[in-house]
DNA sequence: CGCTAATCTAGAACAAGTTTCAGACTTGAT
DNA sequence: ATCAAGTCTGAAACTTGTTCTAGATTAGCG
């Protein structure tokens, strides 16, 4: 049975671990509970590819990722909290990839609008991953705050990267929720089928122009 | 054990029970039948209205409303069924108390704010009730698509009936969507406590200003 | 090296959603 | 009144998320 059992540690130390994004002060992991971790969220996302939400079973990510069932929920304390960090982990990926290549729009809504169907092509190649990682985000209750509202934040950095906009108005800050709101549920339209894509595409132009009325000068 | 064994049911007919709101055509319900129904609607909103979605537990479910477990699976095929069957239940009772005292504002922008806060307040008196409701709703998969889909009707025609439009354009049928997103989104994000009401509040506001944007005449 | 605390592992156990089954009851038709 | 089909019941079984436990391993430290 001990299909992953001879991994033979070496070092540990902390006493809690909990699912971050980039580095937020934190117990440290040692590099073997870095490893663990990665290949944890690296399992997560694999099963996710094929499947969505209802593939990654627990047993199977602790399997995938040889770690036992215990050291899995040590650190992630559900399967909920694993995804959204695989999602935040997926973002963290996302929002590198898209600032490489800034959106050429002329106006804060075009260019806004233009990275979210960006972002949006990316999950349709990954629609059981979308799946997953978008239900698992907006089916989360308290005990997941902080980690959803991190990604949360990640998604915030994206569309105010996209804006231009430095230091945005509270009025801006307001739209640019609108926005995420938009985002958020219209992929879930779009996961479950009950919107297409072209829907999808619509509503986000549509919510984008909160950003005109808000900013009127571009730049 | 047999607490509700007692019935003595008379009369049956149909094959296939399927969670409907007013009187779509399907398989007529006898009158045991409809009242085995809405007993279990009873019993699930019931228990939503203590402890949430976790509270609402099928077994529990068949028990208060007298019904074996089988039975309350052959009227709603899943827990997700059942619930967003609740909600489509609750919506109805909700858009007729709306229907009665129609909004006050000038623009159909405030009006839709209006009414969209009018039912938040609903809402906010039984916290976990809107929970249950509304996690089912986002966590809904495609099995559940006509379900969700009728809900998201009835909501557009409160919207729809807030404005007082009679044949919106397609432009202010994308604005109404939006709305919807928004409304579901901030519901969520209130109900995991990551914002106020306050905040809801603003969302709401922000984004009916799409309304105006697509209909200067309110009239 | 030898000790102590923390971590990890394998596996059992538990909880709640879902499925399945045999049998009792109802219904509608003959 | 009787029969065939469909429905309901009670209970067990199965699945997957989550918790718990005993023992092995490791790390940090004198």
């Amino acid at each position: 049975m001990p299909a992953e059992a001879k991994v033979s540690a070496k070092v540990n130390k902390p006493a809690k671990v909990e699912a971050r994004a980039a580095a937020p002060a934190s117990p440290p992991l040692t590099e073997r509970q870095e490893a663990r971790r990665r290949r944890i969220l690296h399992a997560s996302a694999q099963l996710a590819s094929r499947g969505g939400f209802d593939a990654v079973q627990m047993r199977e990510v602790a399997e995938s990722s040889q770690v036992a069932l215990g050291t899995l929920y040590r650190y992630f304390p559900s399967k909920i909290h694993l995804l959204v960090a695989t999602m935040q982990d997926q973002l963290e990926h996302m929002h590198g990839t898209l600032r490489k290549k800034p959106p050429q729009g002329e106006t804060a809504a075009e260019r806004v609008a233009e990275t979210l169907m960006r972002a949006f092509r990316a999950l349709q190649r990954e629609p059981h991953l979308a799946d997953a990682m978008v239900r698992a985000l907006t089916f989360a209750d308290r005990s997941v705050s902080p980690e959803v509202d991190q990604v949360s934040r990640q998604t915030t950095a994206i569309i105010l990267d996209a804006m231009g906009q430095e230091n945005p108005t509270p009025e801006q800050l307001s739209a640019v929720r609108v926005i995420e709101h938009t985002w958020h549920s219209a992929l879930i339209t779009w996961l479950s089928g009950r919107a297409s894509i072209a829907q999808v595409k619509i509503d986000i132009e549509t919510v984008c122009r909160l950003i005109d009325l808000t900013a009127p000068a571009p730049r």
